[in-house]
DNA sequence: GGATTGACCGGAA
DNA sequence: GTTCCGGCCAATC
């Protein structure tokens, strides 16, 4: 088998898996780290961030927080504009509004990758 | 092949 | 309520 995708492709099943999670969720939801991990049944917070920071750049990223629904690090401002861009419920208000809403922009209805 | 880093989580002090 | 610690998993050097 190919132990390696040279070239070019998904560097890992892994990795397609939990860009294809993100991929999934749609405008105004987001999702935290541990749940994707959990939807995917495999890997966890850790891996899950590993790879998002390396291939998380062809899926919409900032819908994907830690859990409490606060921002990642160093990609705070960045996540922010595109919140307020597509309305996603933030708490605290505009003053504060370094948190999303959980309650109500928690994606839960993620599925597999049945690819 | 091994060791370190990284967009993390949860619990305890 | 805030801060510190260890544990977890994957990718990179």
């Amino acid at each position: 088998m190919v132990t390696d995708a040279t070239g070019f492709g998904p560097p890992s099943e892994f990795a397609d898996d939990v860009l294809e999670v993100v991929d999934q969720i749609p405008e105004g939801m987001v999702m935290t780290y541990g749940d994707i991990a959990e939807v995917l049944g495999r890997g966890g917070p850790r891996g899950v961030g590993s790879v998002m920071a390396r291939y998380g750049s062809d899926v919409p990223w900032w819908r994907v927080l830690r859990s409490g629904g606060w921002f990642p690090q160093g990609l705070e401002d960045e996540a922010l504009a595109h919140y307020r861009e597509e309305g996603t419920p933030l708490v605290g208000g505009a003053l504060d509004g370094r948190r999303v809403d959980l309650a109500v922009a928690r994606w839960k209805d993620a599925r597999r990758p049945t690819a």
